[in-house]
DNA sequence: CGGGCTTTTGATATCCTTCAACTGTTGTGG
DNA sequence: CCACAACAGTTGAAGGATATCAAAAGCCCG
């Protein structure tokens, strides 16, 4: 359960040994395990394009035309409230897709923290591939399956947990989110600002730099660089996400 | 957006005019215009079955080995906690259906708050159903989506709202529910305990107590009766769910 | 009618927010 | 290359919203 996986992260898996041919990507996307014609008519249709830090992939409320997936990067999904303050609904990394939903508009906006690599497909012609090939869909739908249970987690962790935990479990997912991609770096980049976590744990500012403070007093973690964590005593994390309950 | 469908009622839309013939619910199910031969074959592996309030229909962890149609009733989703506590996860009404997911086990307990009416059917036919009618499946993906906006939302909810907005959107909710499955009638069932409420909210059930307190002292609502809910002014109640964050 | 559950209400405790000031970092233009 | 502005992060103090603890009242159901 990791509950950085929020949402939409619709398409993701164990990693394939080789780069996907249509994109380069390494890690399992939306064409996880299609035959060569679903591939061809998928890199026919998709483009790849380069985004610096800090670009908007789209905004809520646009029409949601396209599709992405991430070749590499990591993108912040953020809704507005109606008094201007915004709730994180999600970070996205590598292999993720973004923007394929059920309404006619993106529910939310896409950002990216990092520069990186995108592709993009017409929402029409995914429409299409999705009839074309059933284990598209078919993946689709466990992939979104999973996503509802991951955002379950989310709100669990929102709902009912004290500070400390839900920093905690933050971190947790961030390692799970690199874990599925790849062999575990000990310095994990983590480009999200302390305003980027609160809003995705429903806390401010200060209050996640605290924790992070607190952290790195009790040994638990260490920032060796810019937007780097390492991790030092995982099982003192779990134990945080799993004893604590908001406890006021 | 409607806060009580954080999750999993997968299968919903506007009311047919008719009863389905298979389990005989007036309000939009998995079966959902179908044609007749799926309709045949749904209704030859599926059993219709009553309970009593306060049963259980699943718990979580137990293989996941049926999903269920509720015909007629109330039911509580929700997930034990590591200390004991629980989180309700969602509320279910009529037309919903449990226990279809992405996992082996499923991901919460399903207990009714009312007595009613269930259909049930062994998740390995309703497999060989989604991969012999494709529209079936892709109507599942459409509500598997829709579910996973709704519990963003929910997500926001929790995450950024005053104790107050909160159950202003939980009543929302409630209302929402109701609407969608037919005339909305004055006086509304709430099955559910101020505990009930609280885990689903986040809150603890003197808050919410407290929540209800204020409401009818400001008659916004008032409770005619034993579990009903009746909504005097439901203008005040968007407008406390729309201006109000956590504002602590 | 009585026992247990739900709800209400009050008093107190506390975690987190808010407000504020300061420090560190990044990036940019002279 | 340095100075400076803007932004990100840290830390402290105070206040407030909600949890916690407690007790009593209301309400079903046996």
């Amino acid at each position: 359960m990791n509950p950085l996986d929020a949402t939409h992260s619709l398409v993701r898996d164990t990693q394939p040994a080789e780069p996907c041919s249509t994109c380069g990507s390494r890690v399992a996307g939306l064409c996880h395990r299609l035959d060569a014609s679903a591939l061809d008519d998928i890199s026919a249709d998709s483009q790849r394009f380069h985004l610096a830090a800090k670009s908007v992939l789209f905004r809520e409320g646009d029409p949601a035309q396209r599709a992405y997936s991430i070749v590499e990067g990591v993108v912040k999904l953020s809704r507005l409230l109606p008094d201007g303050k915004q709730q994180v609904v999600g970070f996205r990394f590598a292999g993720d897709i973004l923007g394929y939903g059920a309404g006619q508009t993106y529910p939310f906006d896409a950002e990216t923290l990092t520069g990186g690599h995108f592709c993009r497909i017409e929402r029409g012609r995914l429409d299409s591939l999705l009839r074309l090939y059933p284990q598209m869909e078919r993946r689709m739908l466990d992939l979104c399956l999973r996503e509802l249970s991951n955002t379950q987690d989310q709100l669990v962790s929102v709902g009912r947990r004290s500070a400390e935990a839900r920093v905690a479990s933050f971190l947790i997912g961030l390692v799970e989110a690199y874990r599925q991609r790849g062999p575990l770096p000990t310095d994990l980049p983590m480009p999200m600002t302390r305003s980027d976590i609160g809003d995705f744990l429903g806390l401010t500012l200060e209050t996640v730099s605290r924790s992070f403070a607190s952290f790195k007093r009790q040994k638990l973690i260490s920032e060796p660089g810019h937007q780097t964590v390492r991790i030092l005593d995982m099982e003192a994390l779990l134990r945080l996400t799993e004893g604590e309950t908001a406890g006021m």
